[in-house]
RNA sequence: GCCUCGUUAGCUCAGUCGGUUAGAGCGGCGGACUGUUAAUCCGUAGGUCCAAGGUUCAAGUCCUUGACGAGGCGCCA
């Protein structure tokens, strides 16, 4: 019976004989194993008799091979571990050959481990990252489910191409050579498997807003699709999305939902990850070490992240952002790319960076957008003073390196409210006859909000590019593994 | 999709003004050592210089086109 060196580390006495099992992360002096099985950042050492043991085995002790070894687990003799396995019987698993085995024991980049994606699992980097988004994953559950809320799964396939999110990759079995034609010319998708098109989603918004209207709290976990030619650090082709809805929620409340949603799960993971957050910091620092003094960031990982738990989010209206932008020294002195215009735009990312990493130096949540720039389900707000042109009930929550991580709002809940917009945005009425429904029937006040989970990792990770915290990235020329 | 930079040994990279024999560290392999911690020491092998075309007496080096990668921008979570 194994036992798992994380439990091994935690539990085990020592002088009693136990059996591990891992990969060989260095052999060390023909002498000490560095076994990993994955249950924790640590290493354990395996110190092997060599002169007793059979030449054979010896031999096919190699970096990535697959072993076991049964033995008594004793206080170490050596400085770098309290603990050691003195191995009386060594089994060797699986041969790892060092000559064509891709990984090597020694620091490799982020780039060739993309690459070799389908290995970089055993590498300790992807180790501590892998167990470190499982924790996060973990904790939103936890959220949600002990304050109530129900997990509500929404179709991954859909038939909806109304939600206006993006670009939607098409579901279809109908051939490619003589695919059905109506009279029109135009595709027949009744011929189709649904008999009628359909799509990835690229949110499961409008649904969860259905179920919020019954069950009061709802909120879905799953992976979310958009064909969108994006290239950059920030964005996948799938992806995991969190999206809460709540029934009688404002959009303050739902701020506050939000604002104690990253608090939580950022706490926990800090509670219960410190060893791959060590890693993990350690890594971004040796990284930040070969960048001039004035990109490194000001804080340790660890550091920014208790920062952010222990600060209030900072919370503006667009407006007030822009009045900030516009009376900034890099906007007076002509450094931004693109200049603040004037009230209406939406913000380029340089000017949400700079609000984020330079002005407030914290988490900043940005409301009441101008219409126009937001989706047609945000309620609309009442004039106010000092505005210029009509807004809705809309927030993102920017985090420094990441951007954009939460977006959301209020829903209009006011059926001819919400008929006038979709008709200013030619969105067909009949499509959505379901999601007017809920305005028709028994309508309320509610609100919800996206969190893109991969960007959440993203930012407690500390890691820089978005392929790198999903095990298979999904992206532009991109689907291997 | 646009902009910038890059592609040289298994990996990370150097390669001067275009000049004859393309280098280093790590990794691999062989050996030594045997309480190591990215072990250490000695030795050794390893190259379609991304591809195609062009300029030139001569191209890893210059030019053109393409592929791929990285970063930035746009779209957004």
């Amino acid at each position: 019976m194994r036992i798992k060196i994380a439990d091994l580390f935690r539990t085990e006495p020592i002088n009693t004989e136990v059996t591990v099992k891992g990969w060989v992360r260095a052999f060390r002096n023909n002498q000490f194993i560095a076994l990993s099985d994955g249950s924790c950042p640590q290493q354990l050492q395996v110190v092997v008799d060599f002169e007793n043991t059979d030449p054979a085995i010896l031999e096919r002790i190699k970096y990535g091979a697959a072993i076991g070894a049964r033995g008594m687990l004793l206080e170490s003799q050596g400085k770098g571990q309290r603990v050691e396995v003195k191995a009386s019987e060594i089994t060797i698993y699986g041969d790892c050959n060092p000559e064509v085995f891709p990984l090597q024991p020694k620091k490799q980049s982020l780039e060739f481990l993309r690459e070799n994606a389908h290995l970089r699992f055993r590498t300790n980097t992807f180790g501590a990252l892998f167990r470190l988004r499982h924790a996060l994953a973990f904790a939103i559950h936890k959220f949600f489910n002990d304050r109530g809320f129900v997990y509500l799964h929404t179709p991954v396939i859909t038939a909806s191409d109304a939600e206006g999110a993006g670009e939607m990759f098409r579901v279809t079995t109908l051939p490619f050579e003589g695919t059905p034609r109506n009279e029109q010319g135009e595709v027949d998708f009744s011929q189709d498997f649904f008999g009628r098109a359909t799509n990835l989603t690229v949110s499961g918004q409008l649904e969860a807003e259905l179920g919020a209207m019954a069950l009061g709290e709802v909120y879905t976990f799953g992976p979310t699709f958009r064909a969108e030619n994006s290239n950059t650090t920030r964005h996948l082709a799938e992806f995991w999305m969190i999206e809460p809805e709540v029934a009688f929620n404002d959009l303050h409340d739902n701020m506050d939902l939000a604002e104690e949603m990253l608090k939580y799960v950022i706490s926990y993971a800090l509670e219960h990850c410190a060893d791959d957050l060590k890693i993990l910091e350690d890594r971004l620092l040796e990284e930040e070490k070969s960048k001039p003094q004035d990109q490194r960031s000001e804080m340790a990982l660890t550091e920014k992240l208790r920062f952010v738990t222990d600060n209030a989010f900072e919370r503006l209206t667009y407006t007030e952002a822009i009045n900030i932008l516009k009376n900034s020294n890099p906007n007076k002195k002509g450094k931004f790319q693109y200049s603040v215009e004037g009230w209406g735009t939406d913000l380029q990312s340089e000017h949400e960076r700079y609000l984020v990493e330079k002005h407030f130096k914290k988490p900043v949540i940005l409301t009441n957008y101008p219409a126009a720039i937001k989706a047609f389900y945000m309620r609309q707000d009442e004039p106010q003073e000092g505005v210029p042109g009509p807004t809705v009930s809309a927030m993102d929550i920017l985090f420094p390196g990441i951007g954009e991580i939460v977006g959301g709002s209020q829903r209009e809940e006011r059926l001819s409210r919400l008929e006038q917009r979709m008709t200013e945005m030619h969105i067909p009425h009949e499509e959505l006859y379901w999601y007017l429904d809920t305005r028709r029937f028994g309508t309320c006040p509610h609100a919800g909000f996206g969190l893109g989970f991969e960007r959440l990792v993203l930012f407690v990770s500390g890691m820089t590019n978005i392929r790198d915290v999903i095990a298979f990235p999904r992206f532009p020329g991109n689907a291997d593994f």
